[in-house]
DNA sequence: ATAAACTATTCCGTAACGTCAAAGTCAAGA
DNA sequence: TCTTGACTTTGACGTTACGGAATAGTTTAT
């Protein structure tokens, strides 16, 4: 059975454009194109497309389902507990936002007259990130927009002490790790004492700390450069390093 | 106090380029422009940049912001109840997203099989995105967001009477193409009986019910494996039976 | 034969910038 | 004064996953 594209953009509640874009980057070839240059496809090629669909569902990224379908072996576990971790990374970020948002909501609805524009955006910053202005830019400077954005709402709490706290742990990590990094072995001893300090560093920013969100700052890690530039200081390939000890650390 | 845009830069935490782009987009100039053609900021220059990361702190689009900026009457309240919504809503659908990928994890490592149960459950939100997919944007300009999501709740949150009925149909149904195919005509009586169970089944969930979905559905069965080993369970080469029987019910 | 329906290939646009590249500007040391 | 280096400018392309439009060729039906 063969099928136009147009019989099988109805079929499948796709667009004709989309399934030439398909086409284009390579994630659904028709079966093969006629002399007119008119795509047709075949069974096989709806099959492909539903499972196009069904991990586009899942809300991967058209380049990772190429991959997917193109790779026959592909480790399909440590790909979605990336895509889980990506998620899970995602919905704190709406978290975050959604409870500024309702701050600032009630912040209008509230002492604020709405005709006083000025004096209320004053008052929201003010709101927003008092003690950010205090150390924000610090801590960015040192680590990184994405600690305070995540974490906005914990950071914000934060004492100097804490802080001094948080430089001395992250001094002894980045040595520990360094020395880590040396013998090679992710599983070994200062691998994972370096996971310990990075632990307790992180606990001071994530009190709601979990084993779960640990393994997932590792692919951050990876995957986020302003991160990734900040470990490959220490040493080429550290970032690679650091990820696989916190893999072990994570799963005693 | 006048600033280059490398200072302005520094100061805030902001790329150069984006200042650049802020210019570009009429979001925020620089006071003057030198001889030279270098952008100069001032001190409002510096405030207008403060609320304007205020409000993407919160999320809001660099469009909106101008909006806000620009518009000294802006109705804040309304706004922020909107943006708090279209939050909310991605939140869900992350909700979704996760819970979704969590299942396939838990399938994938084989910890649970996946039973009829939750096979079910995967289809009834793969028509539920469908059926947004198609006509949710048509609905929604013509009837306002209630309309859609109620319909989605419908789906979404099936009684268990309504569940019963599905099943009960699924059984009865699946007798039916059982005899049928022993028949070995896709048009007689019995198949197209079996069709038309299959239609009420099928309304359950999609109440937007089509000859053309139907139809779409008969090539759904022959590509999914999912589906397709279901079906082959009554008997070898039951499903590419039912596909013909389905093309002569629609076609009627 | 001609109209209707279908299909193809560009190309532009989306949001919010990052990343070069080529070229002009400014302050300071030799 | 000349040159070097730091700084700045304006393009222009790349990113995601397509939507939409323009133009031109193909197939089908009457």
């Amino acid at each position: 059975m063969e099928y136009s594209i147009n019989k099988l953009s109805k079929m499948s509640g796709i667009s004709t454009r989309t399934l030439r874009y398909y086409d284009e980057i390579a994630l659904l070839k028709p079966v093969r194109v006629a002399s007119s240059g008119y795509r047709i496809y075949g069974r096989k090629e709806i099959d492909t497309l539903q499972q196009i669909l069904f991990y586009k569902e899942l809300g991967f990224s058209l380049d990772k389902i190429k991959k997917f379908l193109t790779a026959p072996d592909f480790d399909m576990e440590t790909a979605f507990n990336h895509h889980l971790v990506e998620l899970l990374n995602q919905r704190e970020r709406l978290d975050g936002l959604i409870d500024n948002v309702k701050k600032s909501l009630a912040a209008i609805k509230g002492e604020i007259t709405m005709s006083d524009k000025e004096k209320f955006a004053a008052f929201a910053q003010r709101l927003v990130d008092e003690n950010e202005r205090k150390y924000g830019a610090e801590i960015r400077a040192k680590y990184g927009d994405g600690t305070v954005d995540a974490s906005n709402e914990r950071v914000r709490g934060i004492t100097k002490e804490q802080y001094e706290r948080a430089k001395r742990l992250n001094t002894k990590f980045e040595e520990t790790l360094k020395s880590a990094f040396a013998t090679g072995d992710p599983a070994g001893e200062l691998a994972q004492k370096a996971c310990e300090l990075h632990k307790q560093w992180l606990c001071i920013f994530y009190p709601n700390y979990s084993k779960e969100y640990h393994l997932g700052l590792g692919e951050l890690y990876i995957s986020d450069e302003r991160f990734k530039t900040n470990y490959e200081k220490l040493a080429a390939g550290c970032t690679e390093f650091f990820r696989e000890a916190i893999n072990v650390f994570c799963k005693e």
